[in-house]
DNA sequence: CTTGACCGCCTTACGCCGTAAGCCTAGTGT
DNA sequence: ACACTAGGCTTACGGCGTAAGGCGGTCAAG
């Protein structure tokens, strides 16, 4: 016992080296071989620890959402928004996982955790159960759908951008796709633009949104 | 030549099978041979329409952009509303398409279309470029989340919903997890509950913040 | 101290996968 | 008539997930 590189194999450590394998390489690259050998093991030694990959995808997708912890802040909407925030920023350190959200239909503990947490916020900021829902239902699309948006980006650094951007407008020539080439010259590719910040600006004009209708439903018999 | 079943192979011949094999039982049933199969061909066959798998991923994808059509409506809200529920409605045919979404970043003509379209009723409905690409970028990402939510439902209609509601009661025992217990009780499982129905609130919440956005922004000097 | 069960790892093997390389043939252009 | 080519087919390779079984240490019971 006790031959593989670093102790003894556990559960926790093969999740662990899956998720720095998938962070490193995309999700392509995690093979249970691949992790094995990351490891110092033999791939069907992780059939002990792991039910199969399927399972270990599951809990891969959980241990991030772990990574998120608690919301923290004073009133729904400060909670609601730092929360989102570090959703957003542990999909985005993980950029396989936005995807992977999709089939893995039994979510792990920390997942629940982290809803049950959300609609705690959102019960005792005086959204009543059925706006509570919707509230959830719209932020989290909201943060899964700008992380599978930035996932797909060809680069990841502003200065990346600005790298390939003159190869970008020029196959926009002007003639079909008028208003994306106005996009990106007058908008995109202005300096100092940022990526990132149209999630906050999202995020915001969501949670105004929501105040507005918890306000209007509060105001109701 | 012509031995091929139903007429010669093509690109589009190519594509739409692998869309509908696709819907029929998942991306990871998507191979090459099976395609092939599907077709009347061996799988290397399909390499004189397609470059590879990852080109055919990106056809598809693009093919169903092309499903979608161009916004229609009077007036930027109504327009953009309707092409949200197309884009979604299609997102919804094909439940592989949304985690796809991730690492296609070459996007395909249909798509660069769609896209433009989107952008072209923004600017005509008032919204200048900055608020045009924050109002995209919002949108997209509520769609494409909202849809990678549903596709890891473990149920497609409510009637499966309803049929396995017990089980999934009795999973949340009071304890751990009390909101999401009360939501499933109170919300989820009441009669006449829609989950579909959860979309369509989102999407208008969305555009009502929007339109004071731009009411805003017009109403500046 | 012996023994035997068990745990954690390893080896082997199977049937898939995507695709590189090359062959075969029917249809076309000259 | 004949060479060319487009579009199929066959074969083969390396890599995948994982089923099945082997094997050496560890440790509790005798």
């Amino acid at each position: 016992m006790a031959r593989t590189r670093g102790g003894a194999l556990t559960r926790e450590r093969v999740v662990d080296a899956a998720v720095r394998l998938a962070d490193a390489g995309g999700v392509e690259t995690l093979t249970m071989r691949a992790l094995g050998r990351e490891l110092g093991v033999e791939a069907m030694s992780l059939y002990h620890h792991v039910p199969g990959k399927d399972a270990l995808l599951d809990a891969m997708v959980d241990a991030v959402f772990a990574e998120v912890g608690p919301p923290e802040g004073d009133g729904w909407r400060e909670a609601l928004r730092h929360r989102c925030v570090r959703l957003r920023a542990a999909l985005d350190r993980h950029r396989w996982a936005a995807p992977l959200l999709e089939s893995r239909a039994t979510p792990g503990a920390a997942t629940l955790d982290g809803h049950d947490a959300v609609l705690g916020v959102l019960r005792a900021g005086g959204f009543d159960v059925a706006l509570a829902a919707h509230a959830f239902a719209a932020l989290d699309a909201y943060v899964y759908g700008s992380a599978l948006q930035d996932a797909s980006l060809p680069f990841e650094t502003g200065a990346e951008a600005a790298a390939m951007a003159p190869g970008m407008l020029a196959a926009f020539p002007a003639g079909r796709w008028p208003h994306l080439g106005e996009l990106l010259a007058e908008h995109v590719l202005a300096p100092g633009y940022d990526h990132r910040a149209e999630f906050g600006w999202g995020l915001d004009l969501l949670l105004d949104a929501l105040e507005q209708r918890r306000a209007a439903d509060a105001a109701r018999p």
